[in-house]
RNA sequence: GUGGGUGUAGCUCAGCUGGUUAGAGCGCCAGAUUGUGGCUCUGGAGGUCGUGGGUUCAAAUCCCAUCACUCACCCCA
């Protein structure tokens, strides 16, 4: 145990973190060109602000948070999602008090307590925005065309987006009504953990996966069909923004989302090949939430995607080439001396931003080379009895293999202008 | 939480129905080239066969338990 990592837990080594820095470079850079500016939340928050937030009857806050009291007996969670802590926090520092609309964006580890399997984890990364202040269909169609060009930077081909509307509370509540009345009768054919939605979450049964619910709910009434006037325009709204700039998607009526706290626009990013995980983000407008959590009635949008899942397809569409590190110089030294000579220059080297290294395990001339060779390096001094007594260095082009000698007194300057083709 | 698969060298894996010194490729170290890398050749180091128990004259191999990994279900990113 001592010598193993937690159960769904990842380690990055140093390769695999190349393309993490690079999806978290357009993570940066997306967002400044969309206009939202990062906010970091902590990693835990108070237990009750997921039950709220994410809603008492969730699977999430149900059975996969991880929850703990701490030293004084406060109640506290591992955050299992970015939205409700961003909305804490716009709370509590009222940004609402500001202009709106406040466009914000997040990347950080999320954590859920559930088995482990592929593009699932205990600890996972998200990237996500939240928009809160405006109603306008505009902002729904902003925050799913940021994130499908999100992929699209990242060079993702396959991906569906689907998307629905949940509608408002009233227009759910009706649905509701008319969605219980359809099931009663074929309330027995239903799978064991439908006939307990059937009470309590009717909607989630057009999620189920059993080739019998789905079979009954084929002709159930859609929520979609049953949208108040508002609801169905707004939806019509995000779709003709979709459509003016041509972006694909298509609406996913069985489409209902987990997560309690959604209204009217649902989305979700869909791509095959990433094993049973087929989601690789989704979102969608959140109109009472703010207000549930003890704010003021303050619309909001937002999206989570999953930075495993995305990588995962990266890799699966042959996006990920590792490139080796690389080294401008790598200083070989023999003897005593030329080790001293060497630290010296390697230092004033570094200081004027050359990337330099040399050998700190007492290899011989032939394994120091090899090393500067594995390290990638384009060039190598070599530093011996001989060349000190010359007072020179040997400068190797490491491509070429061919060989030079430089005067030790003015090394430092010669070797900058050699690699970074600029004069002192 | 439920079910299936797997656990042998740093990595990827072989090891037939139990049979005695557990192998290969890659990587690592060294030599061929007494001060010159990449290619090639030669040699070397490195393993509590996940762990604990059991069956047996004998277990990497069979049985049980346990842990870990993995895939799937539930659900989600």
């Amino acid at each position: 145990m001592l010598t193993t990592r937690p159960r769904g837990t990842n380690d990055l080594l140093p390769q695999e973190v190349q393309v993490w820095r690079e999806v978290e470079r357009v993570v940066h850079e997306i967002c400044s060109e969309y206009g939202y500016q990062e906010i970091r939340t902590p990693i835990f928050e108070h237990t009750e602000l997921f039950q709220r937030g994410v809603g008492e009857t969730t699977d999430i806050v149900e059975k996969e948070m991880y929850t703990f009291t701490d030293r004084s007996d406060r109640n506290i969670t591992l955050r299992p999602e970015g939205t409700a802590p961003t909305v804490r926090a716009f709370l509590e520092h009222k940004l609402y008090a500001d202009a709106q609309p406040t466009k914000l964006y997040y990347m950080g580890p999320m954590f859920r307590y559930g088995r482990p399997q592929k593009g699932r984890f205990r600890q996972f990364h998200q990237f996500g925005v939240e928009v809160f202040g405006s109603k306008d269909p505009a902002v729904d169609a902003e925050v799913i065309t940021l994130a499908m060009d999100f992929y699209q930077r990242l060079g993702l081909r396959g991906l569906e987006l689907h998307i629905n509307s949940v509608g408002c509370p009233k227009c759910r509540a009706e649905h509701r009504e008319k969605l219980q009345q359809f099931l009663e009768p074929r309330a027995e054919d239903l799978c064991e953990t439908c006939r307990g939605r059937r009470e309590r979450n009717p909607l989630r049964i057009f999620d189920c996966k059993s080739p019998v619910c789905r079979e009954i709910v084929k002709d159930a009434p859609t929520i979609t069909a049953s949208l108040c006037d508002q609801c169905a325009k707004h939806f019509a709204q995000v779709q003709e923004y979709l459509r003016s700039i041509d972006i694909p998607f298509m609406v996913d009526e069985g489409m209902v989302r987990g997560l309690d706290y959604y209204t009217n626009t649902a989305f979700e990013i869909i791509v095959e090949g990433i094993g049973a995980q087929s989601s690789i983000g989704g979102g969608g407008r959140y109109d009472g939430l703010v207000e549930e959590c003890g704010g003021p009635a303050i619309p909001g949008v937002g999206f989570g995607l999953g930075l495993e899942r995305i990588i995962a397809t990266m890799k699966q569409q042959g996006l990920v080439e590792q490139k080796q590190q690389n080294l401008d110089v790598f200083i070989v030294a023999l003897g005593e001396e030329a080790n001293r000579k060497a630290f010296t220059i390697l230092n004033e080297l570094r200081r004027k931003h050359v990337k330099a290294d040399h050998d700190v395990m007492g290899r011989s001339l032939k394994a120091q080379l090899k090393q500067a060779n594995r390290l990638g390096a384009k060039y190598v001094l070599i530093i011996g009895e001989a060349e000190l007594e010359k007072n020179v260095a040997v400068w190797k082009d490491m491509v070429s293999g061919e060989q030079s000698e430089i005067k030790l007194d003015s090394i430092v300057s010669t070797v900058v202008e050699k690699v970074t083709g600029r004069k002192e």
